[in-house]
DNA sequence: GTGTCATGCGTAT
DNA sequence: TACGCCTGACACG
């Protein structure tokens, strides 16, 4: 389930842990075998996400990049370790933690001065947010004559969006999704920015994505809605919008699906 | 048990 | 634009 939030929490989570412990390293699945030999028995000095990529840094020099793609999955266990999945890509254990990744798309050993270049290739991360955020983001999307709702997938535009992210902030915002990205007003671009960068604070602190305002859905607080009633148009084509009623109407863009609001969420004029 | 789908993305066409 | 990759949850029988 990784969009942004996810890699920044596992970075905290995983910190925690085994920042400045020397780990242990295999790869039962052997797919990353000689990766894990090369930090093996290594210090960990720090783990940091950028987007949906998240490094871990090791006191030879050496650093581990992994990006969960579609259906990566961290797993944190604590002792007794349960017995690895043959699928586990890579293990990283003290005696009293271990993580368990399976499913990367990526998990490479990078040499010194390589995480600059996956680096160089991201666009600002909201949860980092860094001063010069929202004129990067601007300044991508005024080059661009693809449909917003495509744009904000664009890791190199703002790094870190998934596919339910983008089709919450553009309903919140009444934003139309096929509008293209350098026709949207540069005060609506700061506002994009500005509610990626809390509503992706608040799904890291939280570990799942809750868009809605508790108000517009009934009194109960975020943390006991159930699923499907913390969203307000991802996958819910055909159910009513939470505003103003009107069946949420789905769609692709480049071969993925998207959810919005007809009424809410107008075609430009 | 089998089939489908998914919060992603690189590469080929 | 289409396909391949990688895993797991869920619907269906």
């Amino acid at each position: 389930m990784p969009e942004g939030h996810v890699l920044h929490r596992a970075a905290r989570l995983q910190g925690k842990r085994f920042n400045g412990r020397r780990v242990a390293a295999e790869s039962p699945q052997g797919r990353f075998a000689d990766g894990a030999a090369a930090v093996d028995g290594r210090t960990v000095e720090s783990i940091d996400a950028r987007g949906k990529h998240i490094f871990y840094r090791f006191d030879n020099g050496l650093a581990v990049h992994v990006h969960l793609g579609l259906f990566g999955k961290f797993r944190l266990q604590t002792p007794p370790f349960p017995e690895p999945s043959l699928n586990a890509r890579l293990l990283l254990s003290t005696d009293d933690d271990r993580v368990h990744l399976a499913g990367p798309t990526t998990c490479e050993l990078l040499e010194p001065g390589e995480i600059e270049e996956v680096l160089d290739n991201l666009g600002p991360d909201p949860i980092v947010a860094p001063s010069d955020g929202a004129d990067r983001f601007a300044a991508a999307l005024s080059r661009r004559t693809v449909p917003i709702g495509r744009a904000l997938l664009d890791q190199k535009a703002i790094a870190g969006l998934g596919n339910v992210y983008r089709s919450e902030l553009l309903f919140i915002l009444g934003l139309n999704p096929f509008i293209p990205a350098r026709d949207v007003d540069r005060d609506l671009i700061d506002q994009l920015w500005k509610l990626s960068v809390d509503e992706l604070r608040t799904g890291e602190k939280s570990g799942r994505i809750v868009t809605v305002d508790p108000t517009e859905v009934d009194r109960r607080r975020r943390s006991d809605m159930k699923r499907g009633e913390r969203l307000y148009a991802y996958k819910r084509q055909g159910e009513p919008c939470r505003r103003c009623g009107t069946p949420i109407a789905s769609s692709e863009i480049d071969d993925r699906n998207i959810w919005w609001c007809p009424t809410c969420q107008p075609a430009a004029n």
